[in-house]
DNA sequence: CCTCGTTAGGTACGTTCAGTACCCTATTTT
DNA sequence: AAAATAGGGTACTGAACGTACCTAACGAGG
């Protein structure tokens, strides 16, 4: 019944113990999610004991957060040659994301995390960098075809998309956001935001 | 050491206990937040025991959100006669509220919620209905004084505000937003966003 | 006014886990 | 080979949730 694998030939120390361990927790993130993540559980998947696991994780958050980042992967940014494409094909590949199993582990360390900066700094999707950076790259393409204009060319403009979609998430409790919601997203609020607006816009009185 | 207050000179039942049961419970989240919320401590301040509880809430999560709901209550939305300044007073109205102590539990709910959304819909602050009112109501007044373009009135748009500030709160792991932050979603998104091409050249300070 | 059903109160468990303590054993380093 | 380091086994503490079971007060109907 209980799944105790390979009694290992030789003893594991170091780095190699210690992606033994890390495999072994993301397992049982990706089998039960956060809640189901007992630090018995995990030590007894890698073949070890808990002890071993508090030597190199403070607590249970520590290492599932650990875990976590072996699962998420970074992602290509699209280039559609058009900014609405560019848009929603980011915006769905989030929600595909944050639909799946592991959004799904995400929010429930994120709920973990509470307000604890430094743990949150670590979830790969939390830092606001890269996700900025993905935004500005699309952005900076449509401006430099003249789609958008070059005052959007600012974080938080940038970023306006997927920071609705997330709240979406976070406000409904939902499971998967609608592609209409996408659209809406961009055709109601992206695009009017950043779109260039022709001679209107540009002369100053 | 263990507040155990007033024994009741008669037994209470039905209503009136309930509504000792909300206070001690109440009073233990302002207290001690949700992480500190014991069905045990909840008993013993309302002068009774776990069974009383459990009878009226079937477990600790109901009881936190129906406690919860005592503190929050509603706020009347500003009227200052121009755009600008009622967004960014209904704005720092949710920072402030988010970032006190009850914000602080609000986010313990909603993190213990999960994606439980028959128990988050019962967050205040959470169901979109009367966050959507309010913005359709200042964003409406705007529209008729000629401020903003009437397509905006759209769910979607008119909050956009409120959801990225909201966004800020859970990206950051941030206790309060700098009102910095507030101007800029005004200044960058959302006046530009929501703005009658009339009134597009307006300087702002 | 007395009896009986309903609801409150008391107490004690069973369980699950996190985190810790302690001591033994394999491996590496000197 | 001895010493130092790191892994392994096991047991324990303590906190809470949620439950079981029994006793005691209340209040309504005969």
């Amino acid at each position: 019944m209980t799944k105790r694998p390979a009694p290992p030939a030789t003893r594991r120390r170091g780095a190699e113990l210690e992606d033994a361990l890390l495999r072994a927790a993301a397992d049982e993130l990706v089998e039960s999610g956060y809640a189901g993540l007992t630090m018995d559980r995990v030590a007894r998947r890698a073949g070890t004991n808990k002890n071993t696991l508090y030597r190199r994780w403070p607590d249970r958050l520590a290492l599932g957060i650990a875990a976590y980042r072996l699962l998420a992967r970074s992602f290509q940014p699209p280039d559609t040659g058009a900014l609405r494409e560019d848009a929603l094909e980011t915006l769905r590949l989030a929600n595909r994301h944050w639909s799946s199993p592991l959004g799904a582990i995400l929010r429930e360390l994120m709920a973990a995390a509470g307000s604890a900066q430094e743990l949150l700094a670590q979830l790969p999707d939390r830092s606001a960098d890269p996700t900025a950076a993905t935004w500005l790259l699309i952005l900076g393409r449509a401006v430099a075809r003249g789609e958008a204009r070059p005052e959007a060319l600012h974080p938080r403009v940038a970023t306006v998309a997927i920071d609705l979609l997330r709240n979406e998430f976070v406000t409904r409790g939902v499971p998967t956001a609608p592609d209409e919601v996408l659209r809406e997203i961009v055709d109601e609020v992206y695009l009017p935001l950043v779109r260039s607006r022709g001679a209107v816009l540009t002369e100053r009185p």
